[in-house]
DNA sequence: GCACCGTATCTTTTT
DNA sequence: GATACGGTGC
């Protein structure tokens, strides 16, 4: 039974036999946190506990079938009893068997943040609010804030806190907003992500009997990434665990990045409070990265106040430095990581699928692909814009979602008049009005149109109607293939998107085959049992596209956020815009909380990489449609010096800079271009390309720095002591100038 | 009701 | 640079 542990470290093996009681894994980066759980579950299993009592919850979709995957192989087929899933998948399917109990039918659709938004829209609308300052992300971040700390509607309308603050930001009809909304989902039979955590957490306070059926049948619980739990969540586990109190959480609060979607550092620094006889174990050993990557990525964490003890460190060679690459604008930024996969994939003998380029923002990928096509380079891009958020792909879902429940509102509005049918927006901003003042659905005012509309509309309608109803039938006799099949067909869309004969009317019309495809496999699943289209949308609503891959495209260079690499590794790992304003986000300077998220974000970039971490940066690139000018990132910054090879690295003198740089545009290809200073003026300053701000808490008396306007000099004095900090320094070209520190920007040479 | 075109706004990150 | 929205003309 234990010589799966053989493989493991003390540490390791100790939190694998550990299995009574609450726990706690504090994991480092590469620590093999999976290969524990894993083996923790393994070993649960392997002692006699009931697969079915054991409940896991992971991050995303892909990470649960990898652990079964890994289970099944130590313990057998027993694993698929195992209650394996996100969060949200797992607590949709006990919602949906539970739901009479909070009166939803059991059939709910589940509302992506498209279609909340969508909704919220309208809500502002009819409340004839200003969509500028109501903005629909914007409510909906609020009432999500507000639902992942467990805030319902009413207590929000009678706590004056949130009605100050509202007040405060200008958004005074906030309250209601979130009301309006929380009832309109309700009527359409919908939850949005938020609700499904939410109404967990309703349907176990109010009902006590169904709470203590999923506490005697979840003897063993654990949570992986604990540190990106919300309140809601952390409530769930604590009420799930409180009778067997089997709890184990593994994390890492240098890895928490998910604070803007409600996540609660805290959650994991306070657990030791909340259970006093709490097991707790280090994982510290890295297996995965050189030297160098672990202590550069433990210089940079250093700078964040808030973190629990933690040592990691590795036994691996230390591996070569990390490359720093600058470039002059986001398309030669691409060029230069292109070129450098490409000159690294031969020189080590290295395939596609060992390199990654991370980034902040998805909207950074397209220099990037543009510049790996020219190289012939194949790529794939998880995340962005995903399979199932294209347009018409969602079109044949929401045909598929009003199928099953005529009262989802959104669906409705999506497929009434696609095609077009002569059903415009303001019939339909009528009817809506007409449901709202009934208190009925839109649906119901549908099928009864006859009441409120007569003539070519009112017809148009019926027909409609009739349409939904005929394919309702279908549906409950004929699996999901069969009536997706059906419903592409007799809906017309199939025969909309053939009749466009454009480069997009085409791939519009393959996706729509892909995903029949996708559903013809869901009910050729022989495991599964219930293959009807209310079982086929469950599990879609929450796909993401990280979770699918599929073979043919496996040799190929990975492009995705940061957010979506957190729990891979690669070989070789470039992390591209490490810029000022970009990463760390401008909108995350503000606080000293929000930054320090952005720096853990970029220890879970740099912890990514197992052979070579690269970094790029570009002093210009194109944001909002026009060049704009970049500095450095702080991060960059951060690293200690010795972990870092700079290219174009030079001594500061003109001749050597343009030598160097002069080097590096032959050996990119010509891509860099050649410093265009006239050699006639020596006596010029010439600015660095490679100027780097320096931290000036480390500026002392005597060193040799370099300003962009004023050029190089020696400091002679600083003065730390007042109020605003200031040194004086004597330039060689201009003499000596008084700097404030906390203005100027100087970069230390020595 | 609908198709077309010009303009405004936008970029964090995701279940 | 792309998309979403409002205005215009049919």
């Amino acid at each position: 039974m234990s010589d799966f542990l053989d493989g493991l470290n003390e540490a390791q093996s100790e939190a694998v036999v550990n299995t009574e009681g609450p726990t706690m894994i504090i994991a480092g980066a590469g620590s093999g946190k999976t290969r524990v759980l894993t083996y923790r579950i393994a070993h649960l299993i392997a002692k006699g506990v009931e697969p079915f009592h054991i409940l896991a919850l992971t991050f995303t979709n892909k990470a649960a079938s990898e652990m079964r995957q890994r289970i099944e192989k130590v313990v057998g087929t027993e694993a698929r009893n195992i209650w394996m899933g996100t969060f949200h998948s797992v607590f949709s399917k006990i919602l949906r068997i539970e739901a009479d109990k909070i009166n939803y039918p059991s059939d709910f659709t589940i509302y992506d943040s498209e279609d909340s938004k969508s909704l919220l829209k309208s809500i502002v609308k009819e409340l004839h609010l200003d969509d500028k300052v109501y903005k629909p992300s914007m409510v909906l971040a609020r009432i999500s804030a507000a639902k992942n700390r467990l805030v319902s509607v009413n207590e929000y309308l009678s706590n004056p806190i949130y009605k100050e603050d509202d007040i405060a930001s200008g958004r005074p009809e906030m309250g209601r907003i979130y009301k309006i909304y929380a009832e309109r989902c309700f009527k359409a039979g919908a939850m949005d992500f938020d609700d499904l955590l939410f109404n967990t957490n309703v349907l176990f306070r109010n009902h006590l009997d169904v709470l203590n059926k999923y506490q005697q049948k979840f003897q063993y619980v654990m949570v992986d990434e604990y540190q990106d739990t919300n309140v809601s969540q952390y409530l769930i586990t604590k009420k799930l665990a409180a009778v067997h109190q089997n709890i184990c959480v593994v994390g890492d609060d240098a890895q928490s990045i998910y604070a803007f979607r409600g996540a609660d550092i805290q959650n994991i620094l306070n657990f030791e409070n909340d259970y006093p006889d709490l097991k707790i174990f280090r994982l510290e050993q890295n297996y995965r990265s050189t030297q160098t990557i672990v202590e550069a990525a433990n210089s940079i964490i250093k700078h964040n106040t808030k973190q629990l003890r933690k040592n990691v460190w590795t036994s691996n060679p230390e591996g070569t430095k990390i490359d720093v690459i600058k470039a002059s604008s986001d398309t030669e930024e691409g060029k230069l990581i292109a070129n450098a996969i490409f000159e690294e994939k031969a020189q080590h003998n290295l395939r596609n699928r060992d390199f990654a380029i991370l980034y902040r923002t998805n909207a950074q990928s397209r220099s990037m692909e543009e510049a790996l096509r020219r190289l012939n380079i194949k790529y794939r891009i998880v995340g962005g814009l995903s399979f199932y958020q294209r347009k018409e792909i969602k079109d044949l879902i929401a045909y598929l979602r009003l199928i099953i429940n005529h009262n989802d509102e959104e669906a409705l509005k999506r497929v009434i008049n696609l095609p077009k049918r002569g059903i415009g927006d303001t019939t339909l901003a009528k009817l809506i009005v007409i449901a709202n003042e009934n208190d009925v659905t839109l649906w119901t005012v549908l099928s009864e149109v006859d009441k409120v509309l007569q003539g070519r509309t009112a017809s148009a309608i019926q027909g409609f109607v009739d349409l939904i109803k005929a394919f309702r039938i279908s549906a409950e006799a004929r699996d999901a293939y069969e009536v997706a099949a059906q419903v592409a067909k007799e809906s017309g869309m199939l025969r909309e998107l053939y009749e466009d004969k454009t480069v997009e009317g085409l791939s519009r019309y393959e996706n729509v085959q892909e995903l029949l495809n996708a559903i013809k496999e869901f009910t050729a699943n022989p495991e599964r049992e219930d293959t009807r289209l209310g079982s086929f949308l469950q599990e879609v609503a929450l796909i993401t596209d990280a979770d699918t891959d599929n073979d043919e495209d496996k040799d190929r260079v990975t492009l995705m956020t940061i957010h979506s690499a957190k729990g891979l590794e690669f070989k070789n790992v470039y992390v591209v815009g490490m810029e000022e304003g970009l990463f760390p986000s401008s909108m995350m300077i503000g606080s000293r909380q929000d930054l320090e998220e952005e720096r853990r974000l970029f220890y879970v970039a740099v912890t990514r990489a197992e052979h070579k971490l690269t970094l790029s940066f570009a002093t210009s690139r194109y944001r909002y449609g026009n060049l704009q000018s970049c500095e450095p990132s702080r991060f960059l910054e951060e690293i200690d010096r010795q972990y870092l090879k700079i290219q174009q690295r030079s001594l500061p003198t003109s001749l050597d800079r343009t030598a160097s740089s002069r080097n590096l545009s032959s050996v990119r290809g010509g891509v860099t271009k050649i410093a265009t200073n006239p050699v006639s003026r020596p006596a010029a300053y010439v600015p660095s390309e490679n100027f780097v701000p320096s931290d000036l808490r480390r500026l002392r008396d005597g060193m040799r720095v370099e300003h962009q306007k004023f050029g190089f000099g020696t400091v002679k004095t600083v003065d730390m002591a007042s109020p605003d900090k200031k040194a004086l320094v004597h330039f060689d070209l201009l003499g000596d100038k008084t700097l404030l520190l906390s203005f100027a920007k100087l970069m230390i040479i020595e």
